[in-house]
DNA sequence: TGCATATAATAAGCATAGCTATTATATCGA
DNA sequence: TCGATATAATAGCTATGCTTATTATATGCA
């Protein structure tokens, strides 16, 4: 029944983002959306392209993410000094707080969803989702991203 | 970094999905599809409130997939006799042929997923998933699909 | 019977995420 | 320097998946 595994991860993952969702509305940043402001507070100033990769999804999904973020104006655009094509996309102020609000949110919800293992087995699950990952990515990832 | 662990989460789904897509395409249908044409093919003839339980979506949601599996004939609405609200689900032979016919593509896919994983910490990754499950399930899933 | 409530399905609107195609700009080679 | 190729970003299309609201139909109670 090694398919009910592919689906179990899916299940997982999905309902882990509507959990995230359900509690973050408040603050009214979704689970990527947040991924993205994590990602950008360790490397403020990257190229859209260069965060794409980081985050293992195609260009125009973030472009549009950062649509989205910059509307809400957590996320800035600025024009590469070097290169017309390429937008550096920095942090702002609120965006910084944005990230800060939803700390103890994330905290509380993984803290819910990893109920009832314990420390060892968490470090296996980690050890095991982070083999299936390589496996799965076209370019390794090299960032953790908290 | 506890973290890490959702984000993980997220980053294997979304992963195994790209890749399921990417391998399926020729079949012309997408995983979730897959899951309520497998789902079907236990049980004929439920009524969508019940499929989009059994799948833990949204009814509108499952609705909207049911559209499109209906109009690539993979599936037929039909009137309830004791109540004109629902529609019953079925498989058509093109559906059961889609099945068939993503079985070894779906074998080898989570074969190449788990790579590196052994027998038991296949089981021990299953018990883990299945805990996170039930942990941010709404109303407990019994059903497993494959 | 007849009204209130519940339920099945759909609609509208938004966000993520992919694909292919297009536009603008860089860069490399002859 | 010019032309071919590569790269950064975006546009349009499609598919999940959620929320809230609406419509049609059942059901339960007085």
């Amino acid at each position: 029944m090694s398919d009910d595994l592919g689906f179990l991860l899916g299940d997982a993952a999905r309902l882990l983002r509507r959990s995230f969702d359900e509690r973050a509305r408040a603050v009214g940043v979704t689970r990527p959306q947040w991924r993205v402001l994590a990602l950008l507070k360790r490397f403020d100033g990257s190229a859209q392209v260069t965060m794409a990769d980081m985050l293992d999804v195609e260009p125009i999904t973030l472009g549009r993410m950062v649509d989205r973020l910059q509307d809400a104006g957590l996320v800035e655009r600025r024009a590469d000094p070097n290169d017309r094509r390429t937008w550096r996309l920095h942090l702002t102020a609120q965006g910084e707080q944005k990230i800060e609000a939803l700390r103890p949110t994330a905290l509380a919800l993984f803290d819910d969803a990893l109920a009832g293992l314990d420390a060892t087995q968490r470090t296996e699950l980690e050890a095991m989702l982070n083999v299936i990952r390589a496996n799965l990515t076209r370019k390794p990832l090299e960032v953790s991203h908290g």
